[in-house]
DNA sequence: TTTACTTGTGCAAGCGGTTGCAAGAATTTT
DNA sequence: AAAATTCTTGCAACCGCTTGCACAAGTAAA
């Protein structure tokens, strides 16, 4: 068996208690006593247990996270793995451990978050899922047990998140593509399910209102968030015959799908149609045309829900904490409107 | 506080001991009592703590994972989430939490692992992390601490890892190739540094072998695996100014950079020049044209890794393990041999 | 009826730490 | 020099759960 808080006592010569205070930094231990007794533990190689120091001091310096289900496409979206790096990076700093997982259905989330809540295990929650589970927050919230979200959680106040400024980033996309000459930007993608979504939109249209440009309802597309319907909305697009020079896709993959739809439509992207999209996934600089998108800061995002987590935690004061992480509109070939006028 | 064992003796009208057994499902306590006691934990939501459990158990049911340090590209690389994602969710089925980890720096790695294994959090690890660390994986066997490896170890025996047979992909890919008409297939990213690639490259000379075509150390090129410098090697290639049909690229980035560094040079892919690379990624079906490459079936990696570690963990059989997981070729466009003979 | 097993439950000692309290030693104050 | 402080350290209870062992009651065998 490992060695323990009582060998090195003993071979100390010093009391189980004594040791214990060492290992915190006590102030009230002699120099003297700390040397001989750091000295020992050395030697020994001693590690303390963290399973006993948890139960007696009743923290863990764990916190767990729940992404997206397996099942859900979404788990595959890049930025998933971004964001736990940005938790990973920050708990690593602050001395905490992540615990990781993901739920299938609705029940094993329920489940898991459950036992995360009352096992002890963790001390605190990250939320990445992107539907939130009424049940679950509510459940949360009463126990008054310390969680925070990645995304804004739509209904809900007294809740601590972090987020982009998603109208912000809407807006600053769209107006990027008015600089470059577009006077009819076309909108792919909008579901009313998802906040993130309508809050890009809603940056959209305050863009065009700023610049005294026309909202036309027709130019806009519905259809759901990273389906991979992307081609077929585009289709629906090109159906109504109206005209527009610019493509603003609710997600990057969905504007590949538009850029490729549109050149089997026989239009040239950024010739004749500009395209934009969201999330800034890796392959948008590898495309040809490479992709204009909206870099979200994921590791940020991760980095800060961290950070908010931890001050519930150790500050244990309950106000809610709200943080926005701030975007780059990362341009490149696809909206470069000067290769429209050659 | 939360309700504890004692309670539900308390409220139940038994010992502590017979809760616990009851949790347990221990065969000794009579159906009456159990459901008695049974009863009691219903009424008073109780959840036993997990580490007041571990701590008297001597198990945590928790294995800690090492994913490639935040500063490495690698872990950028979409095939270590879809690892992750079969690790966790063959864990959950088996009642295990997983600890994630990464770190910046070989001092922090190193860290990590100690602590891991010294603190008795994790009763064992998976390392994913691509350059083996010498002292770690020396440390971990010495002191007989169970772990496995995801990716073969080069230069250690004794030790349980999972991989696919690299050789066999190699060999068939470039057999793949050879089947749409290809007689000068040229490989690119060969270096020695990674087992993975020296791997693939022997199935590639095997490939060529069994099909009588000559092996053209020209149509070599060397270079580091997931660098970048995918562009730059082709042109390598090209000055050398040999005639080649296909090319394989030791990793799909690689492959994106020669496609683009061909159609620079005038060549089309795969009118002229098929290419293909390994481990599929997503935008590996979205470029255009479509890449064809090796799926290595990551997730399934992950679930293997999370079995044969839980198998260490709980049978205590020191016999080191190996499992090799298949792949499989994903053809698309960019190996079409027909479209070279319209 | 006595003896020998089963069966069901409780006692108490851990698991490896932490921490409030007390007390002896050393130092300062009066 | 005595009294009051301040420093150090140890004692022992506790964190919440598990488990070997003992023991009482019930059942089977002799």
């Amino acid at each position: 068996m490992a060695v323990t808080i009582k060998d090195i006592a003993r071979v100390a010569d010093v009391s189980p208690s004594t040791v214990s205070r060492v290992i915190d930094g006590n102030p009230r231990i002699s120099g003297e006593t700390s040397e001989k007794v750091k000295k020992v533990m050395q030697q020994l190689d001693y590690h303390p247990n963290m399973l006993a120091r948890s139960l007696a001091r009743r923290n863990t310096k764990i916190v767990g996270t729940l992404m997206p289900g397996t099942r859900e496409n979404a788990f595959r979206h890049p930025f998933f793995p971004e964001i736990l790096r940005g938790v990973t990076s920050q708990a690593y700093r602050s001395g905490y451990s992540i615990l990781v997982s993901s739920a299938a259905t609705e029940r094993d989330e329920k489940k898991i978050i459950w036992d995360f809540a009352k096992s002890g295990i963790a001390e605190g929650l990250i939320l990445m899922t992107s539907r939130h589970n009424d049940t679950v927050i509510r459940g949360l919230t009463e126990m008054s047990f310390p969680f925070v979200l990645v995304g804004n959680p739509e209904g809900y106040s007294g809740i601590t998140w972090v987020d982009n400024d998603n109208v912000d980033a809407g807006r600053r996309l769209t107006e990027h593509l008015i600089a470059q000459g577009c006077r009819s930007v076309a909108f792919l993608g909008l579901s009313e399910e998802y906040l993130v979504v309508r809050d890009r939109f809603e940056g959209y249209r305050r863009a065009l209102a700023a610049h005294g440009l026309p909202y036309d309802a027709e130019l806009v597309v519905r259809g759901a968030f990273m389906s991979g319907r992307g081609g077929e909305m585009t289709r629906d697009l090109l159906a109504k015959g109206k005209r527009f020079t610019g493509v603003i896709a609710a997600d990057d993959y969905m504007a590949f799908d538009a850029i490729r739809e549109l050149n089997r439509a026989g239009l040239r992207v950024p010739e004749d149609v500009l395209v934009a999209g969201f999330n800034n996934i890796p392959m948008s600089e590898y495309l040809s045309p490479a992709l204009t998108s909206v870099d979200i800061n994921a590791y940020e995002l991760g980095r800060k829900a961290f950070q908010l987590i931890r001050a519930k935690i150790e500050n244990k004061e309950d106000k809610p904490a709200h943080e926005r992480v701030g975007i780059q509109i990362i341009t490149r070939e696809s909206t470069n409107g000067a290769a429209r006028h050659p």
